[in-house]
DNA sequence: CTGAAAGCGCTAACAC
DNA sequence: GTGTTAGCGCTTTCAG
């Protein structure tokens, strides 16, 4: 029984060599080690490879040298009908990043029952990939343990506990948050609340943390309050509550731009406007926010600095076996629109 | 020199075989003709697999069969500040299908300054991949007039020229833009309008052929209007100029949810009430929509189902050589709100 | 600077 | 039902 597609189509690097009137290894070396060859040998035999279309195959080079070029991207557990609209701009800076490195990105998911770990343990113990990256982690992640544990390279995007490897790269989201509660105390306000979700990632205390830090900075006390989920009817119901109340904040700084919409909608039932009565802030600059009337102030990711910073400190550990010793934090920018007023 | 990766710490069949005191093929016969043993010694082997954790090299595997369990991505060239917000969603859907069939999902990307055509050729050339997935192709595709002619696997997302092979998946839009024209004209609505964007992608012309359709089933003459590209500011612009002619529609469809945004942000300039002075209509049932006031009558797109599709024929392509003779076309789900008044 | 030999881990083909 | 043989295409190692 034959395969269906046909045997011997490929270009080996038998047939170049042939071609060249060289041995095997000589071709390897045009493509692995070309300072080996005389110029001229090196000219002739990679004019042929051009000429025949020889590409190594890549299955028998991950055999022989135990490497795959391949970075293994496990993709959060998305809701099809709420996705992440970051996702696409951050998995297109993440491939343009590992694709100038000559890497492909592998996007992998536990199969249904299956946890995390015992995914990862697969593709290791199948040697699909030679590393990890993980976005989305947990304080105190079951993938960061077991991939440290292990001694395996991976790297994470968002910081990690400090007694795992410190090679993440996250947003200096404290800064941010305090940037932001000084652009607003600078205007004048006092009343400043923080509008949460209920997410359970570590960036939402990051951005509640910054807020605070930048409240104690100016003697205030910022007010919290949490929506009970995603879903834009709660959010606006939430926010529509603290608006209503008897002394209402004249400022209100969402954890996310998702949450910023919401106090939109909440600000436009209670007669409110935005940028002169409340003072509105969001963070991640979704691209849907330029339709908001006004402009909303947010803090812009730095994505493709983000995905650049992964892929090399990934690429370090995978082929170096250096681990970078300490996190790496980039800046947010601050975008300053007329909801903020001022 | 030494790679840094210690050898002969995963475990090999031979380990496994030598465990069990049977030969290495028997082993892999319990992978893959599980059928072939006595249940004695399957069960045998089987727990051993278990107990020494054994995977199969999928790069030893992969030079002998052939078939590398891979399915390439390229990933539509998004732009990172206004990315495709339901790409997350898609991939997502596309890794759920593939993962279940034992699939994984490459994203690739030509290099800079290297054409579409030539990163396939590559991959194909490496054998790095079992077939691929196209998005947003074109009427006239590169890709797929590349990879018909040479006969590797490929399925499309979106509707190929009859010349191409079939093996394709859609979504109806122009019976989901027929029963958007029907809701609108039963609500009594005569000048309808329809607002495209400058996008060159097919699926643009779909839409626009479907409003067509519809607007001549009820012997109405549909207004066209297009935005001059995709940003906000050009898309309420282009809509003001819209809604302030004398005799304006009392409806619009726009050609995505995100044109619809542009809409919303336009009648509440020109001091119109949606639902009440004008029905507006979006496509693509954007998340972001739900904080709209009133919310969007759109169409959803049944992505579980689309990327559920792609995969089981390309898989078809791969493993059995058939190819689709016929498209699929997947309906698009009306979803009716109160913008659309009535 | 180039060539020859060896073998990565696996499965297809065939023998027993 | 199980074992033996051979070789996928490449790169590492070592000899010249």
């Amino acid at each position: 029984m034959e395969t269906h597609r046909p045997r011997g189509r490929g270009v080996t690097i038998e047939d170049v060599a042939r071609a060249a009137g060289v041995s095997r290894q000589t071709v390897s070396n045009a493509l692995n080690a070309p300072y080996r060859l005389k110029a001229e040998t090196l000219e002739r035999v990679t004019t042929l490879i051009e000429e025949l279309g020889y590409r190594p195959d890549q299955s028998a080079r991950s055999l022989r040298s135990g490497t795959r070029r391949i970075i293994a991207y496990p993709t959060p557990e998305d809701d099809p009908a709420n996705p992440n609209p970051l996702m696409g701009g951050f998995l297109e800076a993440v491939v343009a990043a590992a694709g100038e490195a000559g890497y492909h990105i592998l996007l992998v998911r536990p199969h249904s029952g299956q946890d995390q770990t015992r995914a990862l343990e697969e593709l290791i113990a199948a040697r699909t990939v030679d590393g990890f990256l993980l976005s989305d982690v947990l304080h105190d992640d079951a993938r960061v343990t077991y991939l440290a544990g292990r001694g395996f390279p991976f790297v994470a995007f968002g910081r990690t506990a400090s007694e795992h490897p410190q090679n993440w790269v996250d947003v200096d989201t404290v800064q941010a948050m305090i940037d932001m509660v000084d652009l607003l105390a600078a205007a004048g306000h006092r009343r400043i609340a923080f509008l949460a979700s209920s997410s359970r990632l570590p960036w939402m205390d990051h951005r509640r943390d910054g807020f605070q830090a930048g409240m104690r900075r100016h003697g205030l006390h910022g007010q919290e309050i949490s929506a009970p989920g995603d879903d834009p009817g709660e959010i606006v119901a939430a926010t529509r509550r603290l608006l209503g109340e008897r002394v209402r904040p004249t400022a209100v700084i969402a954890a996310g731009d998702w949450l910023a919409l919401g106090v939109y909608a909440a600000a436009r039932a209670e007669g409110l406007d935005i940028g002169t009565d409340l003072a509105v802030a969001g963070f991640n600059d979704l691209p849907v926010t330029a339709f908001l009337q006004p402009a909303l102030t947010t803090v812009r990711l730095p994505l493709r600095r983000i995905a650049g910073a992964l892929v090399d400190r990934l690429l370090q550990t995978i082929e170096d076996g250096v681990t970078p010793q300490a996190g790496l934090l980039l800046a947010g920018e601050l975008v300053v629109r007329p909801s903020s007023g001022g």
